[in-house]
DNA sequence: AATGAATGAGTCTTCATTCAT
DNA sequence: CATGAATGAAGACTCATTCAT
C-alpha cells in the first residue's frame, strides 16, 4: 500500500467534482465495480479498470479520481446509495417492530438479487482496502455495519413494544445481517433458491429468534 | 517468455516431506499464517513472511514450498486440522441433535477465541487466493464449507428424529455458520462480548430457529 | 499465482503505435540488436538492453513494447526489412534465373557483410525464442526461411526455362542459403575472405550446382 | 554466467573419474542430451535434466561434474566420439579424394539420421554456452569445426590429384559442412526427404562443385 | 478534458552452486 | 556415493502514480 502523498504537481485536476457526476466518472466506476466483482480485489488494477471501460489509457482514472483510494471511497458510496434507495422506503411504511424487520430482510435480499455485482464489489473492497498503516480502511465489518446499523434501531423498539424477547440487539443484528449473507451463497451457488424462498425462510428464523417466546 | 512447466525449475525442492513436518516448514506456515492475518493476504509477500519468520532469503521458502499456492495449501491444511482436533471430540460424545448442535457451536466459538489468527488468516486466503484463470482456488464459501458440510448432517438428524422442525437444511447450515461468523465480530470488536455470552447467545437462536414449535 | 492474461498488467502501454516508430522505440531496438549479438539471447536481459540503451530502467522496455516477445518480434520485422529493402531491388532487374540467383548470392552476402550484427542477432533470436510450450518461436528455420522462400522460386524459373538441371528444388535453396551461411564464417574468423571474394566463390559454386551439364 | 570459483569446500567430490565412466554418469549425460535437444539449452536446468534423469537432486549432477560448464563438456566429448567412431572408418577405407568425400557426406548423413537429440544437443551447446565474458565457450562454428577439419584434407588432396578444380577448401569444406547442415532440415522437416536422397543430392552438388571442368 | 511518456518499487520464481552430514 | 538444506543473484513483469503537454 503506497504512502499517498499530496499530488502537489499535477496542475489540472478538475478541482471540485461537478454536481452531476461526469459521464466519464460514472463509467469509470462502472467497470470498476464489474472488475472487482469478476476478479477481485487485488486483480482490479487500474489496467484491467481501464481496459474495461474501453479507455485508452489508466491516466484517465488518476485524472478523474487521484488515487486508487478514492476511487473506491467513490464506489463505496455509490453501492451505498444504490442500496439506501431501494431498501429505507420499504422500511418506513411500517409500524411495527416485526413488520419492519421483515420488510427490511426481504428489501436486502432483493437488492442483493438484482445487484449481484455490486454486493461482490462492496464485499471486496470492505475486506481487502488497506491503509497505508496495513489496517482494513472502511472496517472488517464495514459492509455489515450499515446494515447493522439499521437493524438496531427495529431491535430495540421491538424489545420496547413487548414484540421481542430480551437478547443482545448488537449480535442479533449481526446475526441477522448473517443470515442475509448465508441467504447470498444459498442464492448463488447451486442448488438455488429462489429470492422468495430466501425471504421466506430468513424472515421465519428472525421471526423465531426474536419473538418473545409464549 | 517464461516457459510454465510445472515447477520443474526449482532446483532441488525436498521430494518428499518427511512425516513430521521439519521444523523449518512449521517455521514458515506459522510466519505465514501470523502476517496474513495481521496485513491481509495482498500484503503477505514471500519478503514480508521470511522477515517475520526471521530468515535471511526468500528462496527458503520457494525451497521448501514450490510456489507460493503450495506454501497456501499447507496453511489451510494445518488450520483446518487444528480446528478439527479440537472440535470433533466434543461433538462426537452428545447423542442428541440439539446437543450436538449445541456442543459444535460452543466447541466452534472456543477454536475462533483461541486462534484468532488462524480465523483470519483462513479468511482471507479462501476469499482472496485465485487461480491463474482468475476463478478463486478455495471457493468462496471454503471457510464456510467445511462447517456448512459438519453441521447439515446434525440438522437432519435432528429433523428425522423429530427434535427439529421443517426447514431448508443447507440454509439453516448456512445461517448458523453465519450467526457464529457474526460473534466474531462481536468478540473482537468493542464492546466485546466474552466467549461464553457469544456461546449462550448464539445457541439461543439455533435452539430457537431450529425447534419444533409447541 | 500469476493470472496470465494477456498482457493488461502493463498500466498504459501505448495504444497504438505511432506510424514512425517514436526515437525512444527505435533506439531500444537498436541497443537490443547490439546486445544480442554480442551476448547471445540468453544474456540478453531487459537490465543489459537498457544499459546500453543508455535508458534509466527496464521499465520503459516493458512500457514500449510490453512483454520480451513483442520487442523480439518487432526485431525480427525490423531485420527482415532491413534486407528485403537492399536485396529486392537488385533481384527485380535480373532478366534470367541465372542472373537473379547470381544478383540474389551477391546482394545476401554484400548485406550480411554491412549489417552483421543484424545477422547475428536474428540468428540468436530464431535459434532461442521459444514459446510457453517450449517450442520455437520463429521456427528453427525461420531465419533460413525468408531466404529459401525467395530461392526456390528462381530455381523452378530455371529449371523450367531450361537453364538449371533437375534436383530438389527445396534442398538446393537450402544449400545455397547454407553456403550464404558458410561464407559468414569465412568473412568474419581468420584468415579473412573479402565479401567480393566470397561472392566469387559461392556464384561459382551454385553455378556448377545448377547449371545443366554440357 | 557464473564465475567459477575453484570448490576448495567440498570434501569429497570424486577426485578423478573411474576410467569405466560410472553408470550414473552416463545416465545424467544422456538425459542432458534429450533434454538439451528438446527444450534447447537455455532451459536444460540441473532441474530439469534431474527430472528427466529420475534423479531426486541437482546434487548430484554438480556432485558428479562439479560445474554445469564440465557437464557440457564432457557432452561435447561424448558426442562427438560418437559421431567418430561411426564415420572414420568408413571414409578411411576410400582410395580416391572424391570417394573420401562421397564417403565422408553419406556417413555423416547417416550418423545424423541415426542420432538427432546428439545433433541438436550439439547444436544448441556450442551456440549458447558461454563463458564468464560472454564469449562463446565452443566457438561459433564449434560443431563445423571438427567436420571442417576433416573435409578439407580431402579437398586439398583432391586438388593435389588433380581430381578437383581449384578454389578455397576452407569455405569449400564450410559450404559442404553446410549442405550437409541443409539436409538435416530436409530430412526432419516436411515434407521430408529420406536420407538415401539427401545423400544422392549432396553429394551430386559437391561433385559437381569441386570437380574439374572438362 | 484528456493523453503519452516515464518511473521506482515491488511481485514471484528460477538459477547454479556451496555447506553440511 | 549420496543427500538435505540453504543461499544470493538475477530474471521478467505489474503496479499506482507523476511529469509533461
Amino acid at each position: 500500500m503506497r504512502v499517498t502523498r499530496g499530488n502537489t504537481g499535477d496542475t489540472s485536476e478538475p478541482a471540485q467534482r461537478s454536481l452531476a457526476a461526469s459521464a466519464r466518472r460514472s463509467q469509470i466506476v462502472a467497470a470498476a465495480i464489474e472488475t472487482i466483482a469478476e476478479l477481485g480485489y487485488a486483480q482490479a488494477s487500474f489496467a484491467r479498470i481501464a481496459e474495461r471501460a474501453g479507455i485508452s489509457s489508466t491516466r484517465l482514472i488518476s485524472y478523474h479520481f487521484g488515487t486508487k483510494d478514492e476511487l473506491m471511497d467513490e464506489i463505496v458510496v455509490e453501492i451505498a446509495q444504490s442500496a439506501d434507495r431501494m431498501i429505507a422506503e420499504r422500511v418506513a411504511e411500517q409500524t411495527t417492530a416485526a413488520g419492519a424487520l421483515h420488510a427490511r430482510i426481504k428489501a436486502q435480499l432483493h437488492w442483493i438479487a438484482r445487484y449481484p455485482a455490486h454486493v461482490q464489489a462492496l464485499y471486496e473492497i470492505s475486506m481487502n482496502a488497506r491503509g497505508s498503516d496495513g489496517s482494513l480502511r472502511y472496517g472488517m465489518a464495514a459492509s455489515a455495519r450499515a446494515n447493522v446499523d439499521a437493524l438496531e434501531p427495529i431491535l430495540r423498539e421491538g424489545q420496547r413494544s413487548g414484540e421481542f424477547r430480551a437478547f443482545d440487539t448488537q449480535l442479533m443484528a449481526l446475526t441477522i445481517k448473517s443470515a442475509i449473507d448465508a441467504a447470498i451463497v444459498r442464492m448463488w451457488q447451486p442448488p438455488r433458491l429462489s429470492v422468495e424462498e430466501c425471504v421466506q425462510e430468513i424472515t421465519t428464523i428472525a421471526a423465531l429468534a426474536t419473538r418473545r417466546s409464549s
